[in-house]
DNA sequence: AAGTGGTCTAGACCACCCA
DNA sequence: GGGTGGTCTAGACCACTTC
């Protein structure tokens, strides 16, 4: 009764998959229940689960308990230039909030940040990209959560050395954000940054903060910032989930 | 024998993880089998498969069927600085080959790469970065799978527009990598990129191609390379597995 | 041939959402 | 309260790897 070619759960998601990519299942609609399914396919209700497991992955559906699965909405993905984010000639027309907050409120949705701040001992990888010891040393830390329509979209982590900022407006928790970028409000100039981004999937820390949708994979975006005697002022690592971002760069030739 | 607070899966998958970052369990080492972990924890099958799948998602396992599931080897991320990437001053010591095989020859690890060239209709993503007629136009497209130790490694497909790279080396099957990146090798000069990166999970296609185990996400960097009239020239998508790739940028903050 | 993970069945109760 | 997805059981056979 098992073994064919492909297996069934497979077959199953295939065909479903087909009529979502045929419209014949439009975005926001109600899948058929998984008890529907089983008597469709007339196969076990586990055999139906795989299927939507798998198009849950290929982040086609999404399930909520008691309320049932649906065609997925792609929602428009927003656009963060990192090669022009934090520039200072770009905020002189907009003192008030950083570029991020700009790009939403001009696509008519409510941008909004939640800040928390704390005096901790850095994590070892960000210990490593300040040049402090991670046994010893001390950063402020940033903690954004940020918020599109009360939407959570982002998660922006900021770690600065504890020497470099103490007694400053950045230990306040509040939306301190200014041209230039916050650090310039204090009198520290980044003169360059190095970025790295790497992907994987979320922690359940993450899940939750996001509310993540089932295997949606993310971007970590590392950007330290680094003053013009070289010497690393800030870290800030931001978490991007797969579906609503787009990570762009401005990159000349020489 | 259900309902307590966390599902039975959720604890199983968060012992085994414990032991793994314990190094109880080490990478590249066995796990116990499903029946044997069905006797320990005193659950039944599926619930096991539940907690291992979890912690496939999580990479830090991975099952082959017939022969058991195995701790990951964490292997170190290759580490591509598309900043400099075809920067044609740093290839002056280099002529043959790319950066990319540069870096991967230096950490003592063959690199290859497969091409294939075709002359096809544009995807319509691609055909609107080159500013083409998705209906009529025509481009070139190398596709290139590239290889660390006869191991895929990642997936780079170039799009050139037809009429620009007609008659020459471009379209030859064979790996042109040349000073400045192919196309100044026919006189086209590249002054400026534009990348643009976004995280998904793979295609069906693109978890055979890479050999990629379940539930990895992967990168997707687009970049469009325009000359100094701000004509693009050329697109190339490159495929990055998340579990072996650190995407790095550096950037002047003015 | 033995052992492993992959697929599948036919049930059951629980947790959550909405009318 | 009725319906949905989430969790769980106790079996079975298949496909692949290894010996």
């Amino acid at each position: 009764m098992v073994g064919e070619q492909t297996p069934r759960y497979h077959r199953i998601a295939d065909d479903l998959r087909g009529q979502i990519e045929r419209g014949e299942l439009k975005p926001g609609e109600q899948l058929p229940t998984e008890w529907v399914l089983t008597e469709q396919y007339s196969v076990s209700r586990n055999t139906v689960r795989l299927a939507l497991r798998r198009l849950t992955e290929e982040q086609l559906i999404v399930a909520g308990q008691g309320r049932g699965s649906f065609v997925r909405k792609r929602l428009p993905r927003a656009v963060w230039d990192w090669s022009q984010l934090e520039s200072r000639s770009k905020h002189t027309s907009d003192a008030k909030g950083d570029q991020w907050a700009s790009i939403v409120a001009e696509s008519g949705r409510q941008p909004r940040q939640e800040v928390t701040v704390s005096i901790r001992r850095p994590p070892a990888e960000v210990a490593q990209q300040l040049q402090l010891d991670p046994e010893t040393a001390l950063t402020v830390v940033r903690e954004r959560v940020r918020l599109v329509d009360n939407e959570p979209y982002a998660l922006a982590d900021s770690y600065f050395p504890e020497e470099l900022v103490r007694g400053t407006p950045l230990m306040l928790p509040e939306d301190v954000s200014a041209p230039g970028g916050v650090l310039a409000s204090v009198g520290l100039i980044q003169s360059h940054y190095q970025d790295e981004i790497t992907v994987r999937m979320p922690t359940r820390a993450e899940t939750e903060r996001l509310s993540l949708p089932t295997a949606t994979p993310v971007a970590v975006h590392q950007r330290t910032g680094y003053d013009s005697d070289g010497r690393p002022l800030r870290v800030m690592i931001t978490i991007l989930p797969g579906d609503r971002h787009v990570i762009r760069y401005d990159v000349p030739a020489e």
